[in-house]
DNA sequence: TCGCCCCTGTCGCATATGCAACGCCACATC
DNA sequence: GATGTGGCGTTGCATATGCGACAGGGGCGA
């Protein structure tokens, strides 16, 4: 990436979403100043509108970055079998299940802060822009149209899915989620990737 | 106060101790280099010696700050009885323990870190000057240098004092530490302060 | 010994940020 | 309605900080 940006930009913009963070654990998001998040990050309230435009910016752009840096972590485990087995399969999904579940507050507030007038194809967007090159390493044909609509197809079951289990307290534990996730895959997705599934 | 630092410079020596506090907790601080401060903290490395000459005096001016704001939150409890009672100094005694005890990290640091080259007596000036002017308020004749005398005398005993409990891993609750030191100090103290002790 | 590497302090210049102030608007109180 | 109060978003100017470069020096192996 670009790592010639300004160490004041960086470390300004971390501040405020820091600061935003810790205000989320003890006040509701909309009752949360543009005032008292510059406060908390000691940064002026004027520089904070150099970065955002408003919280909900500040907080869509949080979610963005903490994404990527989460994401940028998750590597494909190497090597890939061939045929793909169920159970590497099941744990590429696990990974993003965990994700999920690390950054739930995040997410959470998100579905729950329906005022913030984000729709979940914003969510969405993020989800499947991270996870969609990610599944396409293991396509037979890579650049496939058939294959960009399976894996859409895909990452969007699996955002759903994850909303789902993230607005309702993650009702069953990761494992059990990946695995029911993945018997759901595994049919639609039998002619995109490897010939064949282990048993 | 004068509270027209500007915010940057604060944030910046915040950033920068809070830095070095980490770091402690993982290495030395003999191999702790400066680099590393300043990347911890987000912080370029020719604006560290904008604000400190080396890590020494980084260590030290944190101990101040710290030892300031820690202090500045004490007030001596009002009404000051007449006579003053034992308790009554008891407690304020027991102020200044327990300041000892929040920040023994730091003190224990300028303990053993003997290679630091910080004299024993630099710690002492910072308490001196912190409870003086405090124990001054107690005082029949605040102006008389007989005063000073005593309470020099006073405020080094509870330094030495400190200094051993701090270094020996507090091998007494606050609240015994206190009262060995009450007990120590009102016979000399007898002449300084109020006409009568309670019993 | 030499060269090599890395950290330290320090410099000049570019720029991100602080500060104070402003108009705007929503809301409250009389 | 008149008035105040407080947060929002923006601006011009002052300044703290980032960046790149430099010399100096200590460690370390050929």
């Amino acid at each position: 990436m670009s790592r010639k940006t300004d160490l004041r930009v960086l470390r300004t913009r971390q501040l405020l979403q820091d600061a935003l963070l810790d205000l989320i654990e003890v006040k509701p998001f909309e009752s949360i100043q543009v005032k008292e998040i510059a406060e908390e990050a000691m940064v002026n309230r004027a520089t904070f509108y150099l970065h955002y435009r408003d919280k909900y910016d500040l907080l869509i752009q949080s979610l963005a970055d903490r994404v990527e840096v989460a994401l940028s972590h998750i590597v494909v485990p190497q090597p890939v079998p061939n045929p793909i087995t169920k159970t590497y399969f099941r744990d590429l999904i696990l990974i993003v299940v965990r994700h999920f579940a690390a950054e739930r507050r995040f997410y959470r507030l998100l579905l729950v802060e329906s005022r913030l007038g984000i729709t979940s194809e914003a969510l969405e967007t993020y989800i499947e822009a991270a996870t969609l090159p990610w599944f396409r390493t293991l396509a037979k044909d890579p650049d496939g149209h058939a294959v960009d609509m399976a894996l859409k197809f895909a990452s969007s079951a699996c955002v759903g899915v994850l909303k789902w289990w993230i607005s309702n307290d993650q009702p069953m534990p990761e494992g059990a989620l990946a695995d029911h996730l993945v018997n759901l895959l595994v049919p639609a997705l039998l002619d995109q990737f490897g010939v064949e599934w282990e048993a």
